[in-house]
DNA sequence: GGTCAAAATTTAAACGATTAACTTATTGAA
DNA sequence: TTCAATAAGTTAATCGTTTAAATTTTGACC
């Protein structure tokens, strides 16, 4: 900038006015400089700026695990949301499901890892930070960053006090069973996702619901237990399946535990959805590959990064909103999977 | 840090030796200094640092989708390894796959899209940038950062005075056509990926050899043009059980086409891998959904994050290496989807 | 007690921008 | 003619570090 200045013979307080634009430089100036800008190569140098303005144009995004399925299409969201309004994405990864997703129960080793990541973001002068949090709420002890304003994405804080955008999973679930009723299912069973998560508890509350409103029973054993995987997907329908009334209806809580049940209901030489009915949740890349076609729920995932950016964005701006929850609908996709009985 | 002085009766500078050790400082005023440290709660100031120190000891990571499939392994990788050495991940996504898949061959406006990223990077000033690229090296006119060592991941860069880390593509299609033709197959076809992707072209390069070698003759109906979607490998798995003479085998240059393969097959009664071999290329997650599990090639892709970081770190402590391609090898991962003819 | 080198500490100049406060020039109304 | 208001541009402080160079302190040795 120096540089600049001498060589348009203004001082360097000049050619700052010019490139701000905040104000008022003659014409002719204006066009000197512009031009002597123009001649060198000149470069604005951003951590200056940030230092003096104390304002580093960087949102921090926290992920457990940038590999977990939702977790790109989540970031993508912040991201193009972000670069519309001119910040950049500073992102730190956790690793933490794979590290602990059997070990869940060790929360305090979890929330020691939350905090150095929260810590790191804020140690790089980030203007604000998108937490993509999958895990339980009920990891406690972790440390509100203060003055960095914090936005949950995906699943929601412990904390009231913090803002937070997910998705509907109760509701969604919900509807996806009463299509399953209105296909005239009765036994309808499900394979839940691991315990300490919340989508698996909400997803449950709407699988209840449905089947409560529709006065229809719900054995114990139709519910089962499976970790999000495609084995225990597997191993849970052929559970199922070996019952003395063995369902009609089999509703996965994510799609690779679906392709479980598409496996296990093929060895048996059943077929989809003649003998058995199947739906999955998530519409992840598998759900259309899967023959016959998986029925499924679609997550508003790039929607979560935008809204969620969006908050952040609007409390950067000074705006005082108080903290909300935000819950984005979902869609049902209807594939070949299911069939009325 | 000038409250710590006053605090403790010393000189900012003397703080600042006590912080980073490099200058003698007594015991007795380092004591008094740390001391002061625990009492207010102080955090350096690393924009100060970046701009004193001209390294902001932050990477630029340059990918053209993040939601395509290895990318987030990759970051993954590259994160890991930086995050042992202090740095962290501005991450600038360009979401190029989404906009500009099917319009491939506007070359240079990919070449825009890519320079900006690059440019975003710089002007951040990161201390270095890799670039994970998926695309063709056909794309010219990327413009080399001067200053900002730069690495590719991934794909190799047209720029013979540039570093890239890549796998074994030709070798590794090489060893699975291999595979199948030990098993006794001799009319094996194959399912290319999108034209001007540098992974289609290697891979057929390893086919081809395969089959020069063992004799075999490559009929130009058994070459299919697939585009890495799932109907494609549906439709010209059609198109190759159509034929006169049908393949025993069929190899999909990823695992995506492969179910395409499977749903082709099934639709038509024949029965995997009794009448119909199939194999696959990535190990993605849906070939261990598939039923049978899908024979496939498992890429490196945390290693490739690794490596390049590595290589891109030892060239920021200031080694003077020579640009390298770095080749790293495959696994074939054996699953049901193969029989012996 | 004096000398001198080594050790400890301070001073002050960077790094490259922004901006409040100030100076000077210009315009226009009373 | 005078004065105020506005415009255009400059000066210099500031953001929070690092570090070369200068200065002071320490302590060993004669």
């Amino acid at each position: 900038m120096k540089e600049i200045a001498a060589l348009s013979g203004v001082s360097v307080a000049t050619v700052s006015h010019v490139l701000s634009g905040k104000k008022n430089v003659s014409d002719d100036t204006r066009e000197r400089v512009l031009q002597a800008i123009e001649l060198t190569n000149y470069k604005l140098n951003t951590i200056a700026k940030s230092l003096r303005m104390n304002k580093t144009s960087i949102i921090g995004v926290l992920v457990e695990d940038i590999c977990g399925l939702p977790v790109p299409e989540i970031v993508d969201g912040i991201n193009q949301r972000l670069e519309e309004s001119g910040y950049q994405v500073l992102l730190s990864n956790l690793r933490l499901l794979q590290k602990l997703y059997n070990q869940y129960e060790q929360l305090s080793q979890c929330a020691d890892i939350i905090n150095r990541g929260l810590q790191l973001l804020e140690d790089a002068r980030v203007d604000g930070i998108i937490y993509v949090a999958m895990h339980d709420r009920s990891i406690g002890g972790i440390h509100q960053p203060v003055g960095t304003p914090l936005v949950y994405a995906y699943a929601d804080s412990a904390d009231p006090g913090s803002t937070s955008v997910t998705y509907d999973n109760v509701n969604s679930a919900y509807e996806i069973t009463r299509l399953l009723i209105q296909q005239g299912h009765r036994q309808i069973a499900i394979i839940a996702g691991h315990v300490n998560s919340p989508a698996a508890t909400h997803r449950l509350t709407g699988y209840r619901r449905a089947m409560d409103e529709a006065g229809l029973p719900v054995p114990s054993e139709y519910i089962r237990r499976g970790d999000w995987e495609y084995h225990s997907g597997a191993e849970q329908t052929d559970a199922l399946l070996s019952l003395a009334i063995p369902p009609t209806a089999i509703f996965a809580m994510n799609d690779l535990m679906a392709a479980g049940c598409y496996t296990a209901i093929k060895r048996r030489e059943l077929r989809i959805p003649e003998d058995v009915s199947v739906v999955g949740f998530d519409n992840q890349e598998i759900a259309s590959c899967l023959f016959p076609g998986l029925t499924t729920v679609a997550l508003p995932n790039k929607e979560i990064g935008h809204t969620a950016a969006g908050q952040l964005l609007r409390r950067l701006d000074g705006e005082m909103l108080p903290p909300t929850g935000i819950n984005l609908p979902c869609r049902i996709i209807q594939r070949e999977s299911t069939a009325k009985r």
